[in-house]
DNA sequence: GTCATATTCAACCATTTGGTTGACGATTGC
DNA sequence: GCAATCGTCAACCAAATGGTTGAATATGAC
């Protein structure tokens, strides 16, 4: 798996792991927090956040005993670049995602992070 | 794989079928045809077919003898916006962002051509 | 009908994936 | 120093993935 491409799909391609990063959306975490609502063992989220490190989609930063995860949205808007080369089938759609965005943004409780 | 992110974002993250997804893109092709470049048996380009055709992402419809595989908008639109929303609009509500993508999946309206 | 073409199916194989458990290293608190 | 906490590592396992080959199916051409 030598191309970012390859690593930053098959990331996003794990429901845990994609569930992981809505969770970072929030905030930042660390891996015993993550790990916390999922029905797995520590071990096991501890390889999700190495695979999803991997392909660039967060970042870790040790801190004291505790290991902080953040969300790096580098490799997902690379992911997005690619997809753009099918930009004339997306576009349909944009006007329905920017009507919800701004719908989004009006409401105070979502301005956080 | 029940879930169709999991089925898209899988079908994605190999290189072979990315590949096949930017030639379908040009023109709708026949499986033999869509094999040729690759160095490798018709029967894996068929098997990747079938998991691009699972994921939604191609269509495939017999005319005479010949297979024509066919780009299907939808399945890349879903997972577009599904990055979208990480890469660029980090600050919203994550659960209107999850209902906004449930309600653009599955109300007819919005799949328009 | 017979033969060639287009595609899939079935069985098989090696490698990868996603999980487990238990041991280990690093750090903090008492 | 000692015990508890945080996270990873290593070994293992079952299941999925990506490829192969050879047989089977469906259609078209003669």
């Amino acid at each position: 798996m030598t191309e970012p491409l390859d690593a930053i799909f098959s990331a996003l391609a794990d429901p845990t792991r994609r569930a992981i990063l809505s969770m970072l959306l929030i905030d930042d975490m660390a891996v015993t927090d993550v790990a916390e609502p999922f029905q797995m063992s520590l071990a096991a989220i501890s390889k999700h956040l190495g695979i999803l490190n991997e392909a660039g989609l967060i970042t870790r930063e040790r801190r004291g005993r505790v290991i902080w995860c953040k969300l790096d949205p580098d490799a997902l808007r690379a992911a997005s670049v690619w997809m753009q080369g099918f930009g004339q089938f997306e576009a349909m759609d944009l006007d329905a995602f920017e009507a919800f965005l701004d719908g989004s943004l009006d409401d105070p409780e979502n301005q956080s992070a």
